[in-house]
DNA sequence: ACATAAAATCTTGAAATCAAGACAACTCAA
DNA sequence: TTGAGTTGTCTTGATTTCAAGATTTTATGT
């Protein structure tokens, strides 16, 4: 099959590599794989372009926007916040002092379960969280502009289905 | 806009409560952004499982795979591995260390320039690897297997519109 | 030649993450 | 009520990464 019409990238180049060096593979899957691995790293440069404006990192953004998008009161379990984002609980210890430090969130006795210490969104998180959520969906607007509708609707479908499938409770 | 018919993922979850508590943003991109990120972070798990069988972290895969499919005599610059990669110097420079040590790559004198100390692929990295790598290419046959051949070929093109958006130099 | 700029790499120190294990609080069946 | 198992969180130690600066070598202009 001959290279597709289009300006190969920088897949296509790591795809003929592996075509010269080890005809013997199908190093198909390499295409998509590789381009979803390579879109998400590009375009977590641009979304932390936006989250420095605010003074915030990526990690830091991610647990406000969460609280934020509970709802009021703004305040949840780190269970739940641990699971959401998908990191350990040793890692949601730290990202909750390091908040906690910056004012951004405050830590209450939860009164249904003593090991517990809820999370809460302070007045000043609330406002800043507020300010940033709307500088990243403008900087997403911008980062996708260059797609033509349908197509973003395309691409969209096709990785609701590929998410499905890797969510799918399958081997393990 | 109502849901779409088919069973919410966690994305849909994410997009209603924004929905609900910020009606007057637009937060459309945040559902191609969000899959895209979480396909990738659901995938990176199911690759880590293969580089695991062979006692492999994914970066240490990653260097060993670049250095293989650049072809005999498996040699390269750390310029070339790092910005290739993606990562920076320092991080090349201690990456190097780690697999010197494991006894996977050597490194020799460039003797175009005495700045660089070229690494290579030793027998026993080359033979590694090229086991590996067929066991990494069998596994993502598996992931992708769910997609139909169109869907993933539809998925596949819009990736690289994406990815060609995300690499033009725009806006920096 | 020589000075200056550029390039390639390494070093240092800080940050974020995870895995594994410790510990306290909860649940539930007997 | 009580003991065993479960759950929620935190601690510890090791990895990995980056940014910024230091060092050495190469390229360039006069």
């Amino acid at each position: 099959m001959p290279p597709p019409q289009r300006t190969p990238d920088a897949v296509d180049a790591i795809l003929a590599q592996w075509h010269r060096e080890r005809p013997d593979l199908d190093v198909a899957p390499m295409g998509p794989i590789g381009r979803i691995k390579r879109c998400t790293a590009l375009l977590q440069r641009r979304l932390d372009d936006t989250f420095a404006e605010f003074g915030l990192s990526y990690w830091e953004f991610d647990m406000l926007a969460t609280l934020r998008r509970s709802g009021a009161p703004y305040c949840l379990a780190p269970t739940t916040l641990f699971s959401t984002l998908m990191v350990t609980s040793g890692t949601m210890t730290h990202r909750m002092h390091k908040l906690e430090a910056s004012g951004f969130v405050a830590r209450l006795p939860n009164p249904a379960d003593a090991r517990s210490m809820l999370v809460q969104l302070t007045p000043s998180g609330l406002a800043l969280i507020d300010r940033a959520v709307e500088a990243h969906v403008a900087n997403e607007h911008r980062i996708l502009a260059p797609l033509k509708a349908a197509d973003l609707a395309a691409l969209d479908g096709k990785l609701t289905l590929l998410l499905a499938a890797l969510e799918s409770p399958t081997a393990p």
